[in-house]
DNA sequence: ACCCAGGTGGCCC
DNA sequence: GGGCCACATGGG
């Protein structure tokens, strides 16, 4: 760890310097999971669009979604891209919600978190990442996320040098309390920190982890 | 005009 | 297990 810091001193630090990030408020857990697919690879301002669509002709539940043509959707979800893939994965999982657990999400997450996770990931596009933030944000399991700005985060900082997701995952839950919130405000507080410090150059004088940053680099090119 | 964003799956070695 | 590709829109 750099500079001796924990990474719960890290996540204090980052809570501080940005404050809390509250992501992913949604009406619904249903909203979250539709959302985890429609942001993969793309900007959240275009997945809000489509969100704001299918909130707006009423079809953001599992009964009509898992009835609505194809063609609808993607027109629906069209504005955050990859929208022929989104549709056909938005609409397999609330066939799959519909048929299974009738719609109903509570009864969906009320299981063991590793049966539900297994579960997920059989579902046509979703992955590791897409399961996790599903289970973290919609489900309220204490899952740690891992994406990309993630893995940037940790090699930035000189964290780790890991780069399977597995192993990452498990680098941050080994060393957090299992909190809920604290992997929410955390995952939310990394991706902060990349967008403001992390994509151009190093040496921000204001990057709550400058410190780190700067000695990092230096064994990042090296 | 180019490059990228809160990935995934398929195909190759 | 890793590297490369298609998928696609809107913003910088």
């Amino acid at each position: 760890m750099p500079e001796g810091r924990t990474l719960l001193e890290i996540y204090q630090l980052l809570l501080a310097r940005f404050g809390s990030q509250n992501w992913w408020p949604a009406e619904t857990a249903f909203e979250i999971l539709v959302g985890a697919i429609l942001t993969q690879q793309s900007r959240w301002s275009n997945v809000e669009r489509s969100i704001r669509n299918l909130r707006e002709t009423g079809l953001l539940e599992p009964e009509t979604l898992s009835r609505l043509p194809l063609k609808e959707l993607e027109i629906l979800v069209q504005p955050s891209g990859l929208y022929r893939k989104k549709a056909v994965r938005i609409r397999s999982i609330s066939e799959y919600l519909v048929e299974r657990y009738k719609g109903d999400l509570n009864m969906f997450f009320g299981r063991n978190v590793e049966a539900i996770r297994d579960e997920l990931l059989l579902l046509e596009g979703v992955g590791r990442e897409t399961a996790d933030a599903i289970l973290l944000y919609a489900g309220a399991k204490p899952v740690f996320v891992v994406d990309a700005y993630t893995t940037r985060f940790c090699r930035r900082f000189g964290l780790t040098e890991e780069k399977a997701y597995e192993r990452i995952r498990t680098f941050f839950e080994t060393r957090l309390p299992l909190d809920v919130n604290l992997y929410k405000e955390l995952h939310a507080l990394i991706v902060q920190l990349c967008k403001q410090y992390c994509k151009t150059k190093p040496f921000c004088k204001e990057c709550p982890l400058s410190h780190s940053c700067d000695r990092s680099f230096d064994s990042e090119h090296s």
